[in-house]
DNA sequence: CAAATATAATAGTATTACTATCATTCGCGC
DNA sequence: GCGCGAATGATAGTAATACTATTATATTTG
């Protein structure tokens, strides 16, 4: 995939101070990443990272409230990322299944190379949104969160690829629930893999998560 | 349906002391349940537990370890439970298909009624399982935690319906992929109905998620 | 009725999740 | 190159969390 090296611009209501605005920030964003694949978010603190990064943990506070707004902020910035790779794939592209096809490859295809120009380490972030992302939406404070704001790139994902499959099938009537469904089998089944083997089925190749999707879909809107 | 009031039996490995031997054991589950719904899991303590049941926090201790066993302990009640459900809803019925849905109905239709015999609350159970059970198994110690047999419940939920899965169709290749999904799926479409309805498309009716996974199963294995 | 077992009452510790204050440094405008 | 403001660093402190330990008091059972 060719890389633009283009800047992914979150929403402000999701930190406190900007940290793609100074080398702070952008360290607490690198290294957290780091240490949430480390230490699981469970364990991971404002303390240790400020540790790992030899500042202050008050410094950290500047920049987020708390290892729950950073979470939302480091999901929310993978979902624009890859609202950006959707964009990108289904350019120029005339026909309809294809455009879907490829947007589907990039929702469950793992990221397997990071591209290492920005302090974003997009393997590593990938993998805390399999293992964590769930947790930044499956709070008590959700619908206070939503009505913020927190969960619009998703939502930008979600929209986007439902128009794509209403393009292939203009009276699918359930675009949303289809695509949630595929977006979140596909992140729990390479979970499973990894961790839960006898839950899923992918001994057979390394391909067999993003075929299973890709033919569930297209046969459900055909 | 019918409420023979059998006794569900959960593996030893998941608690310290049995929580069923005894009124204060049983106490904790029934007050657990109403407390993590009341307040989310993340701000559930033992501490807050056992000042609804007016009983020190070191007698909670016994029982369990830590929040986290806990919650492991609910969710393997609910998936044994629902194992009996299944079973009960496909004896003495020929038709694979016929035990098939039951079987999807099971999983996939929100509890609506408490059976009220027991000292679990099923309808508040199955709103943990739809919003809290996720952080049982995405832990960093999931590893450790999967061989010590935590999560067996669940397996031996997907594994049964993978058997009808085959006995539908026994060239299928990938059964335990599609039942997760789809266990999976219909939870998080209730989660997004009631939290981020623009997540899914089940204004229409009640039923829409069910018959929406039941198509989307029949549709892909015959 | 005694012994074993469970629970209650109480206390204590390390860590977490912050908040506050003040000193220092760094970049920029003049 | 000096002064000013903004950001960061250094340090301290607090309430809550997540436990562990100890001893007293019930309760159950043989």
């Amino acid at each position: 995939m060719i890389d633009l090296n283009i800047n992914i611009t979150i929403n402000s209501v999701l930190y406190t101070k900007d940290p793609d605005s100074s080398d702070l920030g952008r360290n607490i964003i690198t290294y957290s990443i780091e240490l949430i694949n480390e230490i699981g978010f469970e364990k991971f603190t404002f303390k240790k990272l400020s540790q790992k990064i030899n500042s202050p943990e008050s410094s950290v506070y500047r920049y987020f409230n708390n290892k729950h707004m950073l979470l939302i902020y480091l999901t929310s910035w993978y979902w624009s990322w890859t609202v950006y790779k959707i964009a990108l794939a289904t350019l120029n592209i005339k026909s309809s299944e294809e455009k879907l096809k490829n947007a589907i490859d990039i929702l469950t295809k793992p990221i397997l190379i990071d591209n290492s120009f920005s302090y974003v380490n997009e393997v590593l972030l990938n993998k805390i949104i399999i293992t964590e992302s769930v947790k930044a939406y499956h709070s008590i404070d959700v619908d206070i969160e939503n009505k913020k704001g927190y969960f619009e790139s998703y939502k930008d994902v979600i929209n986007r690829v439902s128009t794509l499959i209403l393009e292939v099938n203009p009276t699918f009537e359930y675009p949303h629930m289809l695509i949630t469904t595929v977006i979140e089998g596909a992140q729990q089944q390479h979970y499973y893999s990894e961790h839960l083997p006898s839950l899923t089925d992918t001994k057979k190749n390394k391909d067999s998560i993003s075929n299973f999707y890709n033919k569930l879909i297209f046969k459900l809107i055909s």
